[in-house]
DNA sequence: CCGCTGCAAACTGTTGACGATCGACGATCG
DNA sequence: CGATCGTCGATCGTCAACAGTTTGCAGCGG
């Protein structure tokens, strides 16, 4: 194999520095090594990826229109911290997607995904029982890729994974029980029936419920719905008119209306 | 009222100068000034911005990730060319969408929320009968909006709009023909009536066929499935180890393996 | 002892400039 | 006459520096 440097400087010829920067804040952020609320600090970020800053600007611009960052000006940009009542929202849209593409797969399913899946249920079985949840965790994001991709479009694939990035924003990892992992994969068991039956409704009732299911594990195991403060998160539309709906990510703030000049 | 130049300034204090491109390059995009399939020439816009080149970068990343453009390295940023294929898989998820909204309204309508959707349907009445498209079509927006706002999350009313913006870059607006006005508005009438029946069920259905139908007149509207090339976009995933998935923007190709060096 | 004022450091927002790459045009050679 | 190579212009990607703002702290006064 070629020796890394020269595989380093292939990326580098096909892949922008921003986009490798913003890859690997993305990791830096879903990974927790940037935790949920903090600030993240431009030139610190630019030293420790041995970049200048434009590249990292550019790359937290997308991570903002993404979800994962929300940004003050002349502040600050700082991970995003997902309510308690955000991350339900996200499980019922997963909910939503999940459900479609199990219709879609039961209507007419692709030539091998019912027997991925059926592997991917299989080996979970496996982690489950060796109550290896890191193992199961991972195979559970793979059987949903899956899933997706049989039975969603690319768009539908990539609001998925965006939820689910964004999920992982609440806490830094909802804690897997080893009950809730047979339970879970129970249900994947009863998806691949409904996905073999034909059945497009029902299909779509078991994918949903599924998801659901999870929200109710997720909920159960969230100790309370803990609020801080006012959730940082800049919606869609935001009118200059209002004095701040919701933009208050740091918690110290100097309301001074002393901006007279 | 102030003079625009001081409201100018007051902007600047409180939105950067990337995020007014942003929303300026957005709308220079969705209002067809740069056609779709275009380059996106960074100078020029820094330029006609009369700012520099930097802010412009950050907005093309923020939007790049929203879907509504490319980028290629080393080549530049286009406007992003939706296919027939894709135009129909985002109809499927505002259909989702708007039926999960219609099912949750039903179940528990907020006070207001029906009194003003029936005002909008009242108002596209009027548009329809003076075959005022252009109006039709602002308030069917509205009327969308309110159905959102009234029935789903901020994170779902967020990617409603980021489809809505996608959808725009197929064709320069889907010519709306009267009778489809009309019907549109029938249907617009009978959600209204699935709403008001406290039936989440039926509701769901009303809401996703208007989609759907809206979809169906999209369709026929449509001359065919004009192919011109692998359509550019990138999805989520995209591993250097594949030669080239979809980027191919501009027309001009010249695939030349000769890339040793 | 507490609050206010002023200054200094840190950081962000923006700009301009430099190097590198790509596409196009024209010249040269088979 | 056609194809290939070299050169040029245009544009992108990246960097370093400047200006403005915010934050934190020290000093002062009440």
């Amino acid at each position: 194999m070629a020796p890394p440097e020269a595989s380093t400087l292939e990326i580098l010829r096909t892949h922008s520095l921003a986009s490798v920067a913003g890859r690997e804040i993305e990791r830096l952020i879903l990974g927790g090594e940037i935790p949920a609320g903090s600030r993240i600090n431009e030139q610190a970020l630019a030293d420790r990826l041995g970049i200048s800053r434009g590249p990292v600007r550019e790359a937290i611009r997308g991570l903002e229109r993404s979800g994962l960052v929300v940004t003050v000006i002349n502040q600050g940009s700082y991970v995003r911290k997902v309510s308690a009542a955000e991350a339900l929202e996200l499980y019922d849209l997963r909910a939503l997607i999940t459900g479609e593409a199990c219709a879609t797969i039961a209507a007419n399913p692709p030539p091998g995904a019912l027997a991925r899946l059926k592997a991917l249920t299989g080996a979970m079985a496996e982690a489950a029982t060796a109550d290896d949840a890191q193992r199961y965790y991972g195979l559970n994001l793979d059987f949903h890729a899956a899933l997706l991709e049989a039975g969603a479009g690319p768009r539908a694939q990539r609001i998925y994974a965006d939820l689910g990035n964004e999920l992982h924003l609440f806490r830094r990892r909802a804690l897997v029980a080893p009950e809730n992992m047979r339970e879970s994969n129970r249900e994947h068991a009863a998806m691949l029936a409904a996905l073999r039956s034909r059945d497009p409704d029902a299909a779509r009732r078991v994918g949903e419920t599924h998801i659901r299911n999870g929200k109710r594990r997720f909920a159960a195991s969230t100790p309370a719905v803990e609020n801080d403060q006012g959730p940082p998160q800049a919606a869609t539309g935001g009118e200059p008119g209002h004095a701040r709906p919701t933009p208050d990510p740091p918690r110290r703030r100097a309301p001074r209306i002393a901006r007279g000049r």
